[in-house]
DNA sequence: ATGAAAGCGCTAACAT
DNA sequence: ATGTTAGCGCTTTCAT
């Protein structure tokens, strides 16, 4: 920018005027304007974000944290994000969790030293202390598919309760009668929520059977899955459904039925908690739940943005999902 | 960083060398030390990474420019890049280019402003000018999974070509004779080499017929795929075999194989390219060929961090993918 | 062992 | 319409 201004025999600040767009009202002559910026252009200047951060007092980046990008739905969630992000101008710095204390522990420190504007997190469990650094500091923050109930911020997440409540009637009124469930152990609202709207809409017809319920450790899933499935395939009252609170279990649950023997959806029908794109490999029906990721991830960023812009208000959607049937 | 100079009536200076760890060697009393450390911890300091970076003229972080992040491929690739950055201290800041060049141009600008410290990309076709303004500013890069072969620099590919041959040979050497490819039409070397590798081998077995090769254009692929695989069926001799060069092509590909009831493998069996998770929902046994995701988005960084450090040479990896075979 | 001050590249308020 | 300057928060060299 100096040598810019040195060139042209000009100022500095001149230069950062007309080059920052606020040349306009006559404040710069027009011929002024367009020596500065053809100049920049031949001397190949970019402007140093950086400086420019440190000056203004704000970054024009959100952080985003997320469990592991690598798993289908946050990759997705993240897309749209960093989508909408972009409409605002706005860029992302993603991290990983990992699902660890630490290294959510990392990622927010991290964040918050590289001066963040705001902040979109899918929080870990256990990590209420964590949140607090953000808050004292008073930084626009959402949290997103979970949610800590004792921390007061704005939140996105689906009605994980209700949709698991109606998937369990739409198969009770199917006819099924014997509907096991394979849920992780995890203690985080949006996977007990499953279990327990599985739970109360079985009861509610009193066709509840706890051996049904099958718990899986998250460290050990590969072979709990496999034992569960043998042993619903094995319960002397035949089961006639199984629903599969979150993706990973489907895929290994409908694994090992396949190599049980068990005909989907002839011997037992299949529920998968969200959506796989590979559906269709499988030749099977299946009975689907649905998140509005897009709608998710974009309504998140739209609120980042209202409080990046000094809205006050804390704002918690809680989006409805969608059952689907894919044939 | 000044409050807490104040605090203890020290200077500015000496608050900066302890909080950076510089304090070694007898530079600052031992006793300040830990009083700095203290009243920082108090006063909840946390460091402007920003003003830092200013300062110091590196940023600790490196652009990652993908296609789409909510790609599964991608999404893996992104995943390891960032889990290695984290051991060199290093943030992850990842762009996605949706293959459109316009998007490519905005996140080189945004990722040059934002002063990162070097960048490792996929291309997008027709990139080489955009490449060329991050030469210009001697950047480190390196190219990942695509590589424009007239720019001088670092990348990290696969052998696409010789694990397409090996994979076709396999499908030789089971029996096969009437073996179909379907792929894009797309113009990259990456995907290219994958259809040139089953000609090649198909025509050393003099086994080539032009008929069996389905170049899929990549907008309306659902109605190309499905045309493609119900014109295969229809084939008056009898397709084996079909090699799907990539994963999208494949899942939309066995799709329409299973709505024609075309049975896997007895009738004819599938190759994909790339590993898909959730192949075991298909419960059809599935040639596959796997790329070294992670070594690849590991040794990126590696070669990037070496450049950062001073290191002036290009380095081009090229890993042998490997053929698996699921069932 | 610690203080003082310049400088990183930019912005913005104030002068002219 | 343009110039001057202080300051953003930190690092680092040179003094003391």
């Amino acid at each position: 920018m100096q040598d810019i201004a040195d060139k042209l025999g000009i100022s500095k600040g001149t230069v950062s005027l007309v080059l920052s767009g606020k040349a306009k009202g006559s404040r710069v002559s027009e011929e002024m304007c367009l020596k500065v910026k053809q100049t920049a252009d031949e001397m190949n200047y970019y402007p140093n974000e950086i400086a420019r951060s440190l000056s203004l007092g704000m970054t024009m980046s959100i952080g985003v944290i997320v469990t592991d990008i690598s798993n289908e739905f946050f990759g997705n969630l993240t897309f749209h994000i960093q989508e909408r992000a972009k409409k605002y101008g706005y860029t992302v710095i993603i991290t990983n969790t990992n699902e660890s204390l630490e290294e959510f522990n990392n990622a927010v420190t991290i964040l918050l030293n590289k001066q963040i504007d705001g902040i979109i997190f899918v929080p870990v469990a256990g990590g209420q202390k964590i949140v607090e650094k953000i808050m004292k500091r008073h930084l626009p923050m959402v949290q997103i598919d979970r949610y800590f109930p004792d921390i007061k911020s704005s939140y996105i997440i689906v009605d994980n309760y209700k949709i698991s409540v109606e998937v369990t009637e739409l198969l009770i009124k199917k006819g099924y009668r014997r509907i096991a469930a394979v849920c992780y152990d995890i203690n985080l609202n949006a996977l007990t929520e499953r279990r327990q709207g599985y739970i109360d809409a079985l009861n509610r017809y009193e066709l509840l059977d706890p051996a049904l319920i099958k718990n899986i450790n998250y460290a050990d899933q590969e072979e709990e899955i496999k034992r569960a499935i043998i042993d619903l395939k094995n319960n002397p009252n035949k089961v006639d459904a199984i629903f599969f609170c979150s993706r990973r279990v489907f895929i290994t649950g409908v694994k090992y039925m396949h190599k049980e023997g068990i005909k989907i959806p002839e011997e037992m029908e299949v529920v998968c908690f969200d959506k796989i794109d590979s559906f269709s490999i499988a030749n099977i029906p299946i009975n689907y739940i649905e998140q509005p990721i897009k709608k998710m991830g974009e309504k998140a960023v739209d609120i980042l943005m209202e409080q990046i812009n000094g809205a006050n208000d804390i704002t918690q959607y809680v989006f409805d999902a969608e059952i689907k049937h894919f044939s």
